[in-house]
RNA sequence: GCGCCCGUAGCUCAGCCGGAUAGAGCGUUUGACUACGAAUCAAAAGGUCACAGGUUCGAAUCCUGUCGGGCGCGCCA
């Protein structure tokens, strides 16, 4: 459990005061499945538990008899029923608990002096996670999928590591293989035509006019060129495929830097084939007696492994495929030490899945330690009618048109606040026409709006600091305390789920309460004490509200 | 044909290791600036949670099947 997470804690004590109950029923083990959840309805409390329900069944007893005994214990509790306002049966079977006002007071204000660092976990001992995303390769801009992956993938870093995770990002360069070579042609082609040379355009080239802008970045760089002629030599070839490689690595970092997101590392593909480690790979499968060679190639028999069919490793030509690389990439990973493997898909690469599992089976790596997350895919949209991406045609939203037109933290937000594993549209046109409406601002202004209380209160000399007691709490101050209280729990499920999603809705229930507060409760301009409390909500909200959006990657301005 | 994902309000989507009257934003209608920011708040209207069975005290959530949409099923990456 995160520490400081209040409604963890009381579910704790609660499950520690049943116990001698629980066994009772001959059914220790419900102890653990305790579980406390804000309820739909306000009528219903500030918070439930379902246990009583839940242990009917094997204690073999009426819910509402077995709740009873529940009170009972949580009222014979030592510690409990100063925390409790009033805990009552309700429907069939629930417990409903309301809060004293001290001790929520108690634990916003304990939240309070916890700073930025309210609801962020101590370091866990669970190993280090290696996340990688994005993965492109370098034959052209990143477009709004990968925006996608890219604003996914920074968030749940940043998650993990809020959640005491060790982690750390890499993108794994796909800089080898035929995509390169049609990209060096494509380069090539274009280059020539600025130095008059007729080389053709592969027919599945890139034809872009964007390889005309790279071709024209070579061509005013006064490189050392090697002589170009319609037949490209090796040297030729090699030299358009290096420079186009940096040149839109160059380009891709730049811009994800703008879109706030970063690399630990950025790992070659074609680093493994020249130091050895693809064949290094497919050697070790061979001792392992896995791989087998058939009609002419080399296959891996992943088919053992619960994939569809065997796949190769070596193809005919004696050129390795992809996939042999990958695993090469993948046993890297391992060897460098880390623990867990968080890869970031596309749904376009799921069927890869089963066969990189088999993979790690089929070298005695437990294939739980691989872990991949299928992110759905990004349809792009022009006036309602689906728009085909291709890179090759140049037909696509770039991310950087997609920062340009609408801004950081309203793409982060949009392209966030979606889970990962539903299609999205994205009609630019209509984008930019809602940007103004987008939710973020919706967060944003609360906070902004709090940092105008705080900076008035300074002027007119208003003291923070409340007290110990409070007496009672109105119901906006009730709602906006719990919902602050539920910053751990959400953060941890975030992290557990792989969903920075439930952070982007989290961030508008809390803004939502904020709002709600501030047009009922007086902040300057109520009693002294009540004026003390009300400012430490404030910047505790603060406070979180800009520890939601951190989380992914959105800014949290002081004005707007 | 097989596999993965999705189908929830007019639109975009939350909720899914089962919980009480299914939520939010946008859009529509109507109110609230002589209180700290109206990029806000309050209220109304809007639903066979694709369909059909099953599991049980209880199903949007789990299981089976059907329909509809997306993606994949290369000696491409």
């Amino acid at each position: 459990m995160t520490p400081h997470d209040f409604i963890g804690q009381l579910a704790a004590m609660i499950a520690t005061a049943c116990e001698g109950l629980f066994s009772s029923w001959g059914a220790p083990q419900l102890a653990s499945r305790i579980s406390i959840e804000r309820p739909a309805s306000r009528e219903h409390g500030d918070l439930a538990l379902n246990i009583a329900m839940v242990a009917a069944g094997t204690a073999g007893r009426p819910p509402r008899e077995l709740a009873e005994e529940v009170i009972d214990a949580i009222r014979a509790d030592a510690a409990l029923p100063a925390l409790l306002d009033s805990v009552e049966i309700a429907g069939p079977g629930f417990i409903n608990i309301t809060l004293a006002a001290d001790a929520l007071a108690a634990a916003a204000r304990e939240a309070l002096f916890l700073g930025p660092g309210f609801g962020r976990a101590a370091a866990h001992d669970g190993g280090r996670i290696l996340l990688e995303f994005v993965s492109a390769n370098p034959t052209g801009p990143l477009h709004a999928g990968h925006a996608r992956y890219a604003a996914y993938g920074d968030s749940l870093r940043r998650i993990l590591a809020f959640t005491g995770h060790d982690v750390t990002t890499e993108f794994y360069i796909n800089d080898y293989g035929t995509q390169m070579d049609l990209f060096a042609r494509s380069l090539a082609s274009r280059y020539g035509r600025l130095t008059g040379v007729d080389i053709p355009m592969p027919e599945e080239g890139y034809a872009g006019a964007y390889t005309e802008h790279i071709a024209g970045m070579i061509h005013s760089r006064d490189l050392d060129v090697p002589p170009l002629s319609a037949e490209l030599t090796p040297q030729a070839l090699a030299f358009f495929r290096q420079q186009g490689r940096d040149l839109v690595l160059e380009e891709m970092r730049s811009i994800l830097e703008r879109f706030r997101v970063f690399f630990d590392n950025w790992y070659s593909e074609t680093s493994l084939y020249e130091n050895g480690m693809t064949e290094g790979a497919i050697k070790a499968l061979l001792q392992a007696g896995e791989a087998v060679e058939r009609d002419g190639a080399l296959w891996l028999q992943t088919s053992a492994y619960g994939d569809d069919k065997d796949r190769v490793l070596i193809r005919g030509t004696g050129e390795p495929t992809y996939f042999a690389s990958d695993i090469a990439y993948h046993r890297d990973k391992l060897e460098r030490g880390f623990d867990q493997l968080v890869n970031i898909w596309g749904a376009d690469h799921h069927g890869y899945v089963g066969r990189m599992k088999a993979a790690f089976d089929a070298l005695s790596h437990d294939p739980g330690r691989l872990e991949i997350v299928i992110g759905q895919l990004v349809n792009v949209m022009e006036m309602g009618e689906r728009k085909q991406m291709s890179k090759r045609a140049g037909t696509m939203v770039t991310l950087e048109e997609l920062i340009d037109s609408i801004g950081v933290d309203a793409a982060r937000f949009f392209l966030v606040d979606r889970s990962h594993d539903t299609t999205l549209d994205l009609d630019l046109e209509k984008a930019k026409l809602r940007s103004e409406e987008n939710p973020v601002y919706y967060v944003q202004y609360a906070h902004a709006r709090i940092c105008s209380i705080l900076a008035r209160a300074r002027e007119e000399g208003v003291a923070a600091g409340a007290g110990d007691s409070y007496g009672d709490v109105t119901d906006e101050e009730r709602s906006l305390i719990l919902k602050l209280l539920e910053l751990p729990r959400v953060v941890e499920n975030a992290a557990a789920y792989r969903a920075p999603n439930r952070i982007t809705a989290y961030g508008r229930e809390l803004a939502a309460a904020f709002h709600v507060f501030y047009h009922n409760c007086p902040v300057l301009k109520a009693p002294a004490a009540s004026a003390a409390f009300r400012l430490d909500l404030c910047k505790l909200t603060r406070n979180v509200i800009a520890t939601t959006l951190d989380l992914v990657g959105v800014s949290a301005p002081e004005s707007m």
